[in-house]
DNA sequence: TCCGGAAATGCGAATCAATACCATTTTGCC
DNA sequence: GGCAAAATGGTATTGATTCGCATTTCCGGA
């Protein structure tokens, strides 16, 4: 694999960012920093570092696939309202990992892909807020909150 | 929801298939019984169906989504060479429910997607034959066996 | 049974992500 | 520098899904 302007470019942006972001999406960002970078680099790039577990292509629902910088074995969670993709920390999520780890050999399977689901806290809030505003203006709102996405974080 | 001849048709073509069809392999078997079925009314009525909770959408991995005529809970493998789904049966499995059942709550989540990935019996018999024609031939055959997919069944 | 509006269909066009193609650079190595 | 292999950019293409819309079907009430 030699050593390209383009792949160097994508790998550092890619892991400064913790966003999971799409092909499409660090397109845009890295399109200012290296002009005239084109879209199927990325793809290509992506797909190449991926397969080789440099860094991590998200199976997750959704049209476009999502990349990781982090290849490092992690659970993600979906918010539900923003439809953006959060990494999940919780200690008991080491019994998943255990639990899994255990069950694969059993039933021949190589492999597990989660997506977690849930509103992330930013949304939660706008949604409390709002919630709050209609129960003012209109004196009878009833409560529809949803339930925190607590252990969820926005960084890596 | 009104009933039309389509809907039913759909609905009852995919209660049979135990296959977790695509759309269009849906389409294939339906155009012979509902002459003039319209892929686009097959795809609006899954994503209905679905929306509903009358029927299930997977769509994890693959670049196609498939649909399970059965909406109660159950595990999917898929199979790494033929990208067929497969339904997973194992008792230990109502661990995995227990588990992702009680940490729900706690991550602030409301539901988890997961699919499995293996290698199913059929596929894995084919890579069998294959590595013995390959080692009588050539003398020198790598062994590279999947791990079989023991817990998978081909049934609902 | 007939009627009218709402719901659903069929079909072609449009969208959108992802890949393929290929002539033109770039890279690593002698 | 010079050469073969690897990678790129740009465009064309694929393939799944969705959209738009004119036409048809469904269904509750007169």
């Amino acid at each position: 694999m030699n050593k390209t302007v383009q792949r160097e470019a994508i790998l550092s942006e890619l892991r400064k960012m913790c966003s999971h972001p799409t092909a499409d999406e660090l397109y845009a960002v890295l399109r200012p920093k290296v002009p005239q970078i084109s879209l199927g680099t990325i793809y290509r790039n992506l797909e190449d570092m991926a397969s080789r577990g440099v860094i991590r292509k998200l199976e997750l629902t959704g049209r476009q696939k999502r990349f990781d910088g982090d290849a490092s074995p992690h659970y993600h969670a979906r918010c539900r309202v923003c439809d953006r993709v959060f990494n999940l920390a919780a200690p008991r999520l080491d019994e998943v990992d255990r639990l899994l780890g255990s069950l694969l050999p059993e039933l021949g399977c190589t492999g597990v892909y989660m997506e977690w689901a849930g509103v992330c806290p930013a949304c939660r809030e706008r949604e409390k807020q709002k919630a709050k505003k209609e129960e003012k203006e209109e004196n009878h709102g009833e409560r529809k909150n949803g339930v925190p996405l607590s252990a969820v974080r926005t960084g890596r």
